[in-house]
DNA sequence: TACAATTAGTGAAACGGTTAACTAAACAAA
DNA sequence: TTTGTTTAGTTAACCGTTTCACTAATTGTA
């Protein structure tokens, strides 16, 4: 790259010291206004630029903030699929440039290796999408560093964080089907190993059939990862097992969305056979066949809050906690009927 | 944050100066095994992590590279939500890791903005997709900072460039549809202002009727932007303009699966009523009803190779300007019959 | 034995900012 | 006139690396 100026050179060409153009830049200490004037000129015409490596070598902070997004699986091409974190994943890019600082994106874990770039890069803060992995978590807060959680729980409760009322959210979902005299509702999940928002939803999910004095059944709960195929399979698993199941709630619309598309090539006809609500309010399920009803989160409005309590946070240290619970909506479409009672249909 | 060990900490516990633990760390000049193993026991122990951004203000380059993704519209929802880009991005943040190197998102036109991020940071590289803008490639050359296009075709062939042959691809996609006897084939394309793909890729269409001794008729071309909700909208204007269009080649498979939608809506049928092709090879075709025939191009080996080519620029400068082609290929699915000659069927 | 060459390691000056401590001038108050 | 205060700006140390120039010790050569 091409030698630059300094501010250095700037405080040379304007006549005065290197001190005096940093306040004119940060404007740290008071410049009477003609020396600033004259600084700025200088600036501009030189098109000076100030280091950022410099400054965050010897300034408080970086500007820069990490993403991390969950690796499902090597080569991080899963993840990157479900567009509810590309849209997430916009937002907080969007969010974030208009602050002034700038994103540095992982596809990985909360590891060992993360904490260190945390420390490489001297992160000004850091948010965490959907991770319920603890191991590092106490070292994580030993770095002292901002953190903000997005739908990520975290046992401890040290950071901050931005989620939906999960239990709530998938609760809704499943009244709302058995509002439409479904009994058999199956429950296509993600894993229920990690203790996250999909156990908050299969919560939900229980109390509602609890409410309605519907007794949970085993068999009714398809646990699968958080996919596309994984929807077209649960479709064919739910096809199968042959249990009279005439409605289906989904922990995520890209499920939903598979669980469609495998019905449809199963000859099943959504809604008529079989009900289908999603979860998250993509946009493509406004286009889906048939349009997806789906309990709605406001995805960019995450980001957004995740990169404003975060930013605030790092800008005065020493802020409370904070959790920040949104609301869900539910979306209605064409992809639930009211169940027709063929109680057990071949 | 934390306060942290720094180099001359190490230095100080391993009873050395501190430039023989800078050379234990980058191996730039020998270090006797026996002092070796010493200062790698004392970093063990402390949990040493050299700070990046102290390299970044002394050292050759800063091991981070951007990558700018176009912004269709503010709040670059709209970009990020065509998993093309979600694909690429993920491929690139894979390969970038396993290189060592970071990567800084921005979802920007490159501006001066931009330039002066890449000052700014030092960026070691960048990556650019789908620009063809060209008002700041003269100062981006200036910056002399490695670059790769992807997809993006700059005039003056001064960058790095990955890419696809988009002449032939769409050369293929038409020629394939007028093979299964469609004369009348539209096109329902990008924007074509600019002078990019979408550019190219007309013109293999027009080269592919030119070849089966079919006229160009203007009608036949529908621009817009590439999206989903583009698709409806076409397939809307197509329906309504009453042409006898029997087959429709998309520039995008997201506008392709928009069309199939929007063509369901209207109670059109494909490919009984009418076919489509996309354009991509986008893991979602596989489970659109029907399945999408579409021009599959390596997506993730886009990102990987453009990677590749940047790290090793970065890393052994003056490399000599490289142009790679990947291939694509025609992958048959449900959304394309033969046509049934109804030539205009009310 | 003397001199050169090699090897292992050190010292200190960059890199480009920030900032605490200081100075000099101008002004106000007694 | 003396003293104190405020204001505008400077000096220089520092942040944590890299790397050039150097030294001291060891080895090789004639």
């Amino acid at each position: 790259m091409k030698e630059r100026y300094t501010i250095r050179d700037v405080a040379a060409l304007a006549g005065v010291s290197n001190a005096t153009v940093s306040y004119v830049l940060n404007g740290k200490k008071k410049v009477s206004e003609e020396t600033r004037q004259r600084v700025l000129r200088v600036i501009e015409e030189v098109g000076f630029v100030p280091d950022l490596n410099a400054r965050g070598l010897s300034g408080k902070h970086t500007k820069l903030i990490g993403i991390v997004i969950p690796q499902t699986e090597p080569g991080s091409k899963l993840m990157f699929h479900n567009t509810f974190y590309s849209e997430l994943l916009g937002s907080i890019e969007f969010a974030t440039r208009r602050k002034g600082y700038h994103v540095l994106i992982s596809a990985t874990d909360m590891t060992q290796d993360y904490l260190n770039l945390i420390k490489e890069r001297k992160l000004a803060g850091v948010i965490i999408v959907g991770t319920y992995e603890n191991r590092f978590w106490a070292q994580l807060k030993e770095l002292e560093v901002p953190v903000v959680l997005v739908d990520s729980y975290c046992k401890n409760d040290w950071f901050h964080a931005i989620r939906i009322d999960d239990e709530y959210a998938c609760f809704l979902a499943t009244d709302y089907m058995i509002g439409k005299g479904h009994r058999r509702v199956a429950f296509a999940s993600g894993s229920l190993k990690e203790d996250g928002v999909m156990q908050k939803r299969f919560h939900g999910y229980r109390k509602a059939l609890e409410k309605n004095g519907i007794p949970y059944s085993d068999e009714l709960l398809f646990e699968n990862v958080v996919s596309y195929e994984s929807g077209t399979e649960t479709a064919k698993r739910i096809a199968e097992a042959d249990l009279g199941i005439t409605a289906v709630v989904a922990t995520a619309d890209i499920v939903a969305i598979g669980l469609l598309s495998g019905f449809y090539h199963l000859g099943i006809s959504v809604p008529e056979d079989i009900s289908v609500i999603g979860f998250d309010g993509l946009e493509e399920t406004k286009y889906t066949t048939p349009g997806l009803t789906t309990i709605k989160q406001p995805i960019s409005r995450k980001g957004e809050l995740a990169v404003e309590l975060l930013i605030e946070n790092i800008e005065n240290a020493g802020m409370e906690k904070q959790d920040k619970v949104l609301e869900v909506k539910l979306v209605e479409r064409e992809s639930v009927n009211d169940c027709k009672d063929h109680q057990r249909k071949k």
